[in-house]
DNA sequence: TTAAGCTCC
DNA sequence: AATCTGGAGCTTAAT
């Protein structure tokens, strides 16, 4: 199997066509139409394609009534047994036919030739060529044809019962070799072919006397060693034993020639057998055939990179030197394992220029910092799948990281951020058509087994993505001004990490501790009965079921009332146990998530470190996990006490650094709404500015909730906030607020002309995207299910918006991260979407946060006022 | 694995 | 007739 021949495949048709007919009894479609024959065909197809990938395929079929005449001539008898077909048996040969020609396999079949004849023949001229043959049928003659190029594939009872046959399983079964096959037929006989034999000598004597003397003609020769009875049945039965060896061989001299064009298995068309199956109503076969197809398509792609035919060279102390051409290119493509996430160590290195050789680093060489920087000298740019570890690694190396990098995944998630699947072979089977094992789940072993293949994938993949980016001047712009040059900067801030206090967090935990066994006692108390506070379910009982309290206006999910704190807050006024339930929530979620949970995520250097991810928000953000840095407390008092814990070591602070109403200015500048800009660059408190509009009053006549009301619609329009969502964020009634929505959109007109302007795009062109061109497609603002298809509407709304500020906070990153290199000491830790944390040593800090807020402020030239507000700390809470 | 809930911007 | 603020990640209960 492992052989590197070509695989042709002959398949028995009606043989195979018999079994499914009778397997699956009587099968038919609604209208009726018998599908059995048909349907155990289609499995057997489809198990071949998926089994045996052959390059050729061919069937079979015997020809009605001529086929068997020859034979016939010399044994009347031949075959006489044999009764004829059901007619729903030959209803369903149409559909055989159409079938085939889906999949693109030519039908053989002969006047005075059996199906085996032309098996035989095709295997014979087959072999001459030295391509494998595989026989699926479920007829043992076939057997005679085994050698160490044919095989049998032999469908047992059942459908997907296959045995497989090759001379040595052939002979472990029978005891026998292949070449001993013919003679014990032609000594026991038949008796469904209606093959007469020896009369009176089984199989059991007849692999007897084979064993003991190898050939039939060996056999008659030592008549006289023979003991009489068996002796007597072998002289009686002489002729018919001739005419069994007669009947029994297959020929392999039909007049038949193979045409490896005719039988080339890409002729399938998987659409259409798709197409048919669909129609014969094989529902789980049309899903089985998804998968199959798709990984047998990899044979019809010419360019496919399947079979790697470059050089795969090693590379270690000895040979270090044909690394050259390497090192002198302007492009490496490397494909790099790293065996811990703060890059200390490599596991892999594999790297190339081209298709025709990969280069396996090995040994020492690896982790040998001056053999690194020889080979990543800074100026060749470095293209790759997941390039972070490999950038983390040559941090620790010190290397100076000058060079370009190119991020497969970066690169397809800016392109189109809605594609499926952005694994590895995922992309590849995508867009480059290739079909092979999940790279990524790999060991270190299994990546340089596949080197060369994984090399020309990348290869490939780089090629596509790189025109597609070219399609589009600014998303190629993005790719090379922003996201990038962002790669290094992130691996810089996940390799640096930030400092937690861990005895700080444990006394705090400790405190929460008692506080949370208090409040649960309390619960207790009031609910007259221990439950689990924390499953929603439980509590909804308690609350509306045992103490009544009201469910009028309670939102209603799937399993019940809700118990969000949302809808808690409108019980509030109803009993006493609800503030108790939501200090409870505040400090069980503050102990699981944060404090008993952050001290595990330290590292050896003290440090936690993160992960930032290009390629998960579809608005172009950063997103943060393992843990989670972007989503820690600061609102409440208590959550603010997990943020002290993040400090800064001695000699250092921190500086944070955040746009003010970062995205309401950007949602200014894009609407073009001048009374807005004009707000933000005369340094004018925003909310105020709206309230005094929207209530036409002087500044002073500003109440404290107007100005909120006021901050909740400018930040809800952001997110195409309705009536009901102001009035649930405001306690304002739905009337009141569609009417103050209306008139905040009568002092923004241009902003509400620019919101109708996105639905528009989104709908027509298909996208909407930022200042600076990152897109984002919308293919459900189409939908015509109302949900999906609003929802869609905002997220097209709020794109542009998040997603500029987005691209403006990465320019600034890579801006600040210049300056910062001018100081010595200073690194960014964290970016929480507006706002930067920056650690420096403390002699520093005034002088860093000054030029930091210039940086973040002139990072781009904008029509709107770009505010950033430094504060110094040393530690987060204090920031 | 999903739903519900909560944390952040 | 039902829905009703965008973008994330993590934990728990329950299946």
């Amino acid at each position: 199997m492992s052989s590197g021949r070509k695989k042709l495949a002959i398949i028995d048709g009606k043989s195979v066509f018999y079994r499914g007919y009778y397997a699956m009894g009587n099968l038919a479609t609604k209208d009726g139409t018998p599908t059995g024959g048909v349907y155990g065909f289609a499995v057997m197809a489809l198990e071949v394609i998926k089994r045996l990938n052959p390059d050729y395929v061919c069937v079979a079929w015997d020809k009605p009534k001529t086929n068997i005449r020859k034979r016939r001539e010399l044994y009347p008898q031949y075959k006489a047994n044999r009764k004829p077909a059901p007619p729903d048996f030959y209803a369903q040969i149409p559909y055989l036919h159409e079938l085939l020609d889906s999949f693109g396999w030519p039908l053989y079949e002969l006047d005075d030739y059996e199906a085996d004849d032309i098996m035989g023949a095709l295997a014979v001229q087959a072999k001459e060529k030295d391509i494998e043959t595989l026989l699926i049928t479920s007829d043992l003659d076939m057997l005679q044809l085994i050698n160490h190029h044919v095989h049998v594939y032999a469908l047992k009872t059942g459908l997907s019962n296959i045995e497989l046959f090759h001379p040595e399983s052939f002979e472990a079964k029978y005891g026998i070799k292949v070449e001993q096959f013919l003679d014990l037929k032609s000594l026991k006989g038949d008796s469904s072919d209606n093959i007469p034999g020896a009369p009176g000598i089984g199989e059991k004597t007849a692999v007897q006397l084979l064993q003991e003397y190898e050939t039939l003609d060996n056999v008659y020769k030592n008549l006289d060693k023979i003991k009489e009875t068996t002796k007597k049945k072998l002289v009686e039965g002489r002729e018919l034993v001739d005419v069994s060896k007669k009947l029994a061989r297959i020929w392999t001299d039909a007049p038949i020639k193979l045409d490896l064009e005719a039988v080339d298995g890409r002729h399938i068309k998987p659409d259409k057998v798709l197409q048919l199956l669909e129609e014969l109503q094989f529902r789980t076969l049309v899903k089985q055939a998804r998968d199959v197809l798709d990984l047998s398509s990899a044979t019809i792609e010419e360019s496919s990179p399947t079979e790697y035919r470059g050089e795969v060279i090693k590379i270690d102390d000895a040979n270090i030197d044909k690394l050259s051409a390497i090192i002198a290119s302007d492009k490496i493509f490397v494909q790099a394992r790293v065996e811990d996430s703060l890059g200390k160590k490599l596991g892999a290195l594999i790297v190339s220029v081209d298709v025709k050789k990969t280069y396996i680093i090995d040994g020492k060489l690896l982790n040998d910092a001056k053999f690194l920087k020889k080979l990543f000298d800074g100026k060749s740019t470095i293209i790759g799948y997941e390039l972070k570890p490999l950038i983390k690694v040559l941090i620790e190396n010190k290397l100076p990281i000058t060079q370009n990098f190119f991020d497969i995944k970066v690169a397809c998630f800016l392109n189109n951020s809605l594609d499926s699947d952005f694994s590895l072979s995922g992309l590849a089977r995508n867009h480059i058509d290739w079909h092979g094992p999940e790279l990524e789940e790999l060991d270190i072993d299994g990546l340089k087994a596949v080197s060369g293949e994984l090399m020309s994938v990348i290869q490939n993949l780089y090629s596509y993505v790189q025109k597609e980016l070219e399609k589009t001047p600014e998303v190629l712009k993005l790719a090379k001004e922003i996201e990038m040059p962002m790669l290094p900067i992130l691996s810089r801030m996940e390799k640096y990490g930030i400092a937690l206090d861990k005895n700080y967090l444990s006394d705090l935990g400790d405190k929460l501790t008692d506080k949370i066994s208090d409040i649960e006692q309390e619960i207790y108390g009031y609910a007259d009965t221990e439950f689990n506070i924390s499953s929603p379910k439980q509590l909804a009982d308690i609350l509306y079921e045992k103490l009544g309290l009201p469910t009028q206006g309670v939102k209603k999910g799937k399993t019940g009332y809700s118990t969000a704190s949302g809808e808690l807050n409108k019980l509030k006024f109803a009993h006493p146990i609800i503030d108790l339930i939501q200090s409870y929530r505040e400090m069980t979620k503050l102990m699981s998530t944060y404090v008993s949970t952050l001290p595990t995520q330290v590292d050896s250097d003290g440090r936690i470190h993160t992960n930032f991810s290009l390629v998960v928000a579809q608005t172009g953000r950063l997103s943060s996990n393992d843990p989670n840095l972007q989503n820690i407390p600061t609102k409440t008092e208590l959550g603010n006490e997990v943020r002290r814990a993040f400090r800064a070591p001695k000699g250092k602070v921190f500086i944070s650094a955040d746009y003010s109403q970062f995205e309401l200015r950007i949602a200014a500048l894009l609407a073009g709404d001048k009374d807005m800009i004009d707000v933000f660059n005369n340094d004018i408190d925003i909310h105020t500015a709206t309230a005094t509009q929207i209530y036409s009053r002087n500044e002073e006549d500003i109440t404290k909730t107007m100005r909120r009301d006021a901050k909740v619609i400018n930040f809800g329009v952001l997110y195409g906030m309705s009536p009901h969502g102001l009035s649930e964020a405001t306690g304002m009634t739905i009337p009141m607020a569609k009417d103050f929505i209306d008139k905040y959109f009568q002092i923004r007109k241009p902003l509400l002309g620019y919101i109708e302007t996105l639905k528009t795009q989104a709908k027509d062109e298909g996208y909407v995207s930022t200042y600076f061109g990152r897109r984002r497609y919308t293919p459900d603002v189409k939908s015509s299910n109302f949900i999906v298809r609003s929802s869609a509407e905002r997220a097209a709304i709020n794109m542009p918006i998040q997603g500029t500020a987005s691209d403006i906070m990465k320019i600034a990153m890579i801006k600040v991260q210049k300056e910062l290199e001018k100081f010595s000491d200073a690194n960014m830790l964290l970016q929480i979407h507006d706002s930067l944390i920056i650690e420096v040593p403390k002699s520093d800090a005034e002088e860093i946060a000054h030029v930091v807020k210039e940086t973040m402020e002139q990072a781009v030239k904008l029509d709107v006022k770009i505010t950033v507000d430094t504060s110094i700390a040393d530690n987060w809470a204090d920031l």
